[in-house]
This record gives C-alpha cells, structure tokens and sequence, in this order.
DNA sequence: ATACATAAAAATGTCAAAATTTTTGGATGT
DNA sequence: ACATCCAAAAATTTTGACATTTTTATGTAT
C-alpha cells in the first residue's frame, strides 16, 4: 500500500478538485481520507486549510471543508472575473514585457498546439485532457507572466483553479468543433498578444471566454 | 488572565496584521504566541493557516509564518490591484444596482464622512484610526457591493486588507490637509457612483489610490 | 401527521507529546 | 579570514487521544 507525503496529499486532493472527482459542493471529511492516505486526520484537516487558500475548498468553522460549489450563476461570475484579470494581464504585458515573455508565451502555445493537434486526432482520453489542462494553464499563465504585478499572477491561478474546478463536471459534450475552436481562439490571442495590440488581444480573451457568460 | 476563543484568536491576529502592530515580513512563531493566547502551538498553526487565505500571512511547507511582506513595489503593486477591482466593481454597481445599493452606499459614506470630520477635529488617535479603517473599507465595500459578482466581493476583501497592512506602518505622516484630501476624494467617488457615471467614477477611484502607486 | 425534545452517533476541534526538519553556533581545516 | 562540517538547539509537523459541537435518529406530545 502506497503511503503519501503530505506533498503527494496535497497534490492529490488538489488534482481531485481541478477536475472534480470530488464534486463541487460535496462534503470532504477529513476521517475518511485518513485510511486512504495513511495519516492522521489532523494532517488532512492542514492539507484542506491549504487548499482553502486557492478557493478549491471552502471551510466554516464547526462545520469542515466542502469542495467549493458550482452554479450557473458561480460559472459565469467565475469567468467573467477571469477575463478581467487576464484582459488586464495581457495588457500589462504587451505595455511593458520585452523578448523573454514573448518567448516564453510563444513556448508556451506551442506546447499547447501540439497536445491540441494530438486531441483532435486521436478523440479525447482522460489523460490528455490532464495534460492540456496543465499546458493550457501554462500558456494564459505566460500570457500574463510579463505584467510585473505578483498579486495579479498570484490572484489568476487562484481563479484558474476554481474556473477548471467548476467547468469540467459539465463540460462533457466536448463536440467535433469544440477543440477547433479552441485551437483557434488560442492562436488568435498569441497573434494579438505578439503584435503588442491590446485591444485586439482584449477582445481575443474575451471571445475565448464568451461560451462560458 | 484573560483567555481566547478560537475566533478571538483569529480576529485579534488580523487586527494585529492589518495594523502591523505584526510588521509586514516578521516571522510568526506558534511557541511564542501560545502562552499570550493560552492554547496549543497547533491552535495558533490552524488560525494562522485560515490568515493565509486572505494573504497577510505567508506560508511556506517547513518553514513556517510571516506576516507578508512590505516593499515599494509591493505596495505599488497592491494598490493598482486594488485599483483594478474596485473600478470594475463600482462599473458593474452603476450599471446593474437599484435603489437599495444606492441607501448602501450613501448611509456607509455618511458613517465614514462622521468619523473623517471628527478626526479632523480632534486630530487622530490609535482608536480613531482603528474605527476610520473599519468605516472605509465599508464605504468602498459598499461602493463595489452591486457588482453581482461574489468573487470580485471576496477577492477584494482580500486585497483591501493587505493593502491596510501594507501601507498603516508607512504613513505615518498624515499631514494636516491629508484627511482633507481623502475627505474630499470619498465625496467625489460618491457623487459620481450616485450619478450612475461610470468613467468619472472610475477616474474618481483612481484619483483616490494614486498617492500609492 | 407534525413539531418538538432528547439521546446516540458522528464529525469537528483542541491538546500535549513525539518525530522530523531546519537553524544556530562552534570547531576544524584550508 | 573564509568555508565546511558537525552537534546542539529550536522550530515545525505529525500523531493519537480527548473534548466539544453538530448531525442524525428516536421517542413523545400536540
């Protein structure tokens, strides 16, 4: 039987909520991962305290942890907000970013154009949606890495997480299209983002996002 | 010797933060705050953990508690943060909120507009300081609580409260016309958001934190 | 049946001690 | 003087037991 680091739980429990194995809204008790992870329910109770920080569980005193909860109205709050930070983001970054961010955002979409290349040839496996789901990260985190504003970094990983958190339980009619359309939203930001026009970027993140209002 | 609920615990550490009466960077020990509260270090290590979520305190795996850190850039940085999405929010409040945000709003500004005139009188004490930021931050909760938007609401919470704690042990130096300004600055926020104009509103808000940035 | 009170069970919170890790301070050698 | 290594001290994390609170289940009265 596999014993866990409080790292590995962490890390564990983190992925569990990113794409909701542990369901939004649904209760977490601490006594019940203790047999699973092999430790003593305190150190679950100080994993789930850490995971309240980023939004992926929420806590009330006497009352525990619950998987933060979702709602139509949560969805569209949550990437309505997202687009403001990540307008602003971007933004900043084109203002006042040099050649390394457009290098490393450059990298960072090609990574992700490659995995979505694979998806839409070989169909969609539990799998890769994980690693897209880190590229994918990866490529708006870049996008905004050149804003030179830590609390706004800091804030949108937060919000990323609890976007993903509360999208992936219901995004599950992934159509024919869908990743086409992603494919191209991504590389329309990219375009925008790298001939420095904010406003034409702006409007690319906003587009990206729209489905989700 | 008086003894501390858990609760009370929590609130007197974030008085204690935002007020930097726990300079910002300052390591955080359990051992030495358990004998003040007459608790276990691992009570102190919960609330301190539940502080992390709102940002002023740090926290790093094995290496234990600080209160955030304080810099020039970082409180440049917060500021325009804060900036960010209190215009956004006070935005989204004039184009969507009725009447009841407007009384809010108006009835937060009369509190706030009360203390700021007694203290221009009776020139400042801790105590009035303590009482002052209580009521500003429910004038500009007030402000952004039309916004429909749950996430801005707590992400501000946050964000409010460590630009409090980044900036109380910095201005120390409240000039004579200093209240005066800020008096003026909360009237002009006011007006416009009252008017239902957006961009004089916004403008107004910028007016207000650009002493900070 | 519904509402209310009560007891049992489950879940949560607190504690003090033990285990682990990091930090400190001094001794040694270059 | 400077860096490296080691041991002692301090700080942090984890644990299991115990105390408290909340939830659930049961019984009683209206």
């Amino acid at each position: 039987m596999k014993t866990y680091s409080t790292n590995e739980i962490y890390s564990d429990l983190y992925e569990q909520l990113i794409n909701a194995v542990i369901p939004a809204g649904s209760k977490i008790k601490p006594v019940e991962l203790q047999s699973k992870y092999g430790c003593s329910t305190n150190t679950i109770r100080d994993t789930l305290l850490r995971l309240s920080k980023i939004g992926l569980v929420t806590f009330q005193m006497q009352r525990g942890f619950r998987a933060r909860e979702t709602s139509p109205e949560k969805r569209s709050d949550i990437a309505k907000f997202r687009v403001l930070l990540e307008q602003e983001g971007a933004a900043l970054s084109i203002r006042k970013a040099g050649l390394d961010w457009e290098i490393r955002l450059n990298t960072a979409h090609h990574k992700l154009s490659h995995i979505e290349k694979l998806m839409t040839k070989h169909g969609l496996t539990d799998e890769h949606l994980l690693v897209w789901s880190s590229a994918e990260f990866e490529f708006h985190d870049a996008l905004i890495s050149g804003c030179a504003s830590d609390i706004l970094i800091e804030t949108y990983g937060h919000i990323y997480a609890q976007f993903r958190q509360q999208f992936v339980a219901q995004e599950r009619d992934f159509g024919a299209n869908y990743f086409e359309s992603i494919i191209y939203e991504h590389a329309t930001i990219l375009q925008a983002a790298l001939a420095r026009n904010e406003e034409a970027c702006k409007q690319a993140i906003h587009d990206h996002m729209k489905r989700n209002f």
